[in-house]
DNA sequence: TAGGATTGTGTCAGAAAGTGTCATAAAGTG
DNA sequence: CACTTTATGACACTTTCTGACACAATCCTA
């Protein structure tokens, strides 16, 4: 398995729920149902529980009672929400659809270990016509 | 065996499959049938399971938290997809085949541990008549 | 706290996309 | 030339996606 790959264009439902495409259900459901939704540059970053737990981890460093550190902290967590994948689907909250511009047309863009979510427009604005460099 | 050599002319089928010819067959089953499609420049790459691997490891440095690292992995996750052979052929993903322009005649062309799909017409505009250097 | 609005959840039918198989045609082999 | 292997196109079937609906839970206001 080579962890989520490939960019898909799904719509959510009139609740703004994500249909999952199949190809990233087997990951995702593996390990379990949860996950956590973060608001990163102009777009949402889907950690599976999983993931998430191991980048807490590389955090655990960091000093709460440092300020910079705690603002560093503050951006992973205030941004992040838990949410979980059911029957197939996941609700992306409302305050996070808004942060980043999210309406009927949602990219999916697969990260390896997570996957983002993109507003079409958004997306083709930023990477339209990129080479692809190793 | 030495990899994948030659060009073949194959059509896709009604749904985009890809037939694969005989002589790939062999290395491409051989460890494992999945593969990875990846969109570069104006036409598909094929990497069987493990030559993917291979090169995903070139990029195990990048930290995913730095926003620019997190560009350079966007470009090559996001143009990949994974596929499976089944049935002796490949489905072409409809994006990826509108990607590079493919219709109903392709050409593979071997590159030993990869191998490419071309629309026809790009091929030959951008190799015919080209003398072979070495 | 009752009623109404909003938000969240499960399910299903039709459409679209993906899969297995086979008959025929074409190409390769001795 | 007879025989084997490979490629093509077609068809039936399965899975996945979409949009919608009905219902449940929650929140808010009167």
């Amino acid at each position: 398995m080579n962890g989520f790959l490939g960019t898909y264009t799904v719509s959510l439902d009139d609740k703004g729920r994500l249909n999952v495409p199949a190809k990233f259900k087997g990951p995702l459901e593996q390990d379990s149902p949860q996950l956590v939704i973060c608001v990163t540059d102009g777009f949402l970053t889907v950690f599976p529980q999983r993931e998430w737990a191991a980048n807490e981890e590389k955090l655990s460093h960091l000093n709460a009672f440092d300020t910079e550190d705690r603002t560093r902290l503050r951006k992973f967590y205030a941004r992040a929400t838990e949410c979980e994948i059911k029957s197939g689907k996941i609700l992306i909250p409302a305050t996070q659809r808004e942060a980043v511009g999210l309406k009927k047309e949602v990219k999916i863009v697969g990260m390896s270990k997570t996957f983002e979510l993109w507003d079409p427009g958004r997306w083709e604005k930023e990477h339209l016509g990129e080479p692809m460099v190793l």
